[in-house]
DNA sequence: CATGACACCTGCTCGC
DNA sequence: TGCGAGCAGGTGTCAT
């Protein structure tokens, strides 16, 4: 579920409240988020061990831990992740996978919950978290990430640019709601192959991309449904939307009813006709009149 | 290699 | 009111 612009929220609320904390009695209550590693390996590695940094990778939540292993905890689509002051009431345990209290302090704990349950845990090695983070494509906000690199990474294939755009071997952290944004605020049509996008236009998307993630991490994050931030709350951006979950309402920039589609990699696509174009033959797979 | 189907899960909304 | 269908911010695998 959460972006990129979510989990760096999330990343940034928790990271001071679990930098330097030690992990105590862990409770895994499902295992089936486990990817690679045993129950008994996890609560075992994770009880006594202590959080050196919490950072961000594409929308994957990493914790360096002071063993030298990394617990990585992608959230997908229901996935929260909150530290509790207090104890726990019966709706925040409810759907929780993973709780670990932290030592020394006034009995906080942090509570890993995920509705759908599609979200992972990895703990990793500093060789296999070298082959982990290979396979993500590139951080659109590092300051090295240029219109250079932001070229090659969409390029080379004639797959639709929107799908391409979320495509996390290519691009790191971009998903639904951003890519649907991003091309609506550089006027781009989400069908239009990568690979005929112009000079011009792949460098309104590179900003497009830019603008959307930094404007959505000012605003703590969207919250259409489940995301939460680190401390509880929902995020903000959701009132600067322009296309997302806005089917059928009206351009903000034109007029015309926003159409949307599913027809790109079966996710919903919500757009302008005038604004950006659309798939050359227009009725082609699109719902909205 | 690209594409599409399907799988993983549960909850919510909508139409009948 | 009840019930089934379809959809949801993501990503991995498998057949074609």
């Amino acid at each position: 579920m959460p972006e990129l612009p979510e989990v760096e929220t999330i990343v940034r609320d928790l990271a001071p409240l679990l930098a330097g904390r030690t992990f105590r009695q862990p409770q895994l209550h499902k295992s089936d988020v486990l990817r690679g590693v045993s129950r008994r390996r996890l609560l075992l590695t994770l009880d006594g061990n202590r959080v050196e940094r919490l950072t961000r990778r594409a929308k994957h939540v990493v914790f360096l831990l002071a063993s030298g292993h990394r617990m990585v905890i992608q959230l997908r689509m229901t996935g929260s992740l909150v530290v509790h002051r207090r104890p726990l009431r019966a709706a925040e345990r409810r759907y929780a996978v993973l709780e670990v209290g932290l030592a020394g302090g006034g009995g906080e704990r942090l509570v890993f919950r995920d509705v759908r349950r599609l979200g992972t845990i990895h703990l990793l090695d500093e060789r296999a978290w070298r082959a982990y983070t290979d396979r993500i494509g590139g951080e659109p906000l590092d300051a090295d990430f240029d219109l250079a690199r932001f070229r090659t990474a969409l390029g080379g294939t004639t797959q639709a640019i929107k799908k391409v755009l979320m495509d996390q071997r290519r691009l790191a952290g971009v998903g639904n709601i951003y890519a649907n944004e991003a091309l609506f605020l550089a006027g781009v049509d989400p069908s239009r192959p990568a690979d005929r996008l112009d000079a011009d236009a792949t460098a309104q998307l590179f900003d497009a991309v830019r603008t959307v993630l930094h404007g959505a991490i000012g605003a703590r994050g969207t919250t259409v449904r489940d995301y939460r931030t680190g401390t509880g709350q929902p995020g903000g951006y959701q009132a600067a939307l322009n296309v997302y979950d806005r089917a059928g309402e009206p351009c903000v920039r034109c007029g015309t009813r926003l159409a949307t589609t599913h027809a790109i990699d079966g996710r919903q696509t919500t757009f302008c006709w005038r604004c950006q174009g659309g798939p050359a033959t227009p009725g082609r797979g699109t719902a909205d009149a």
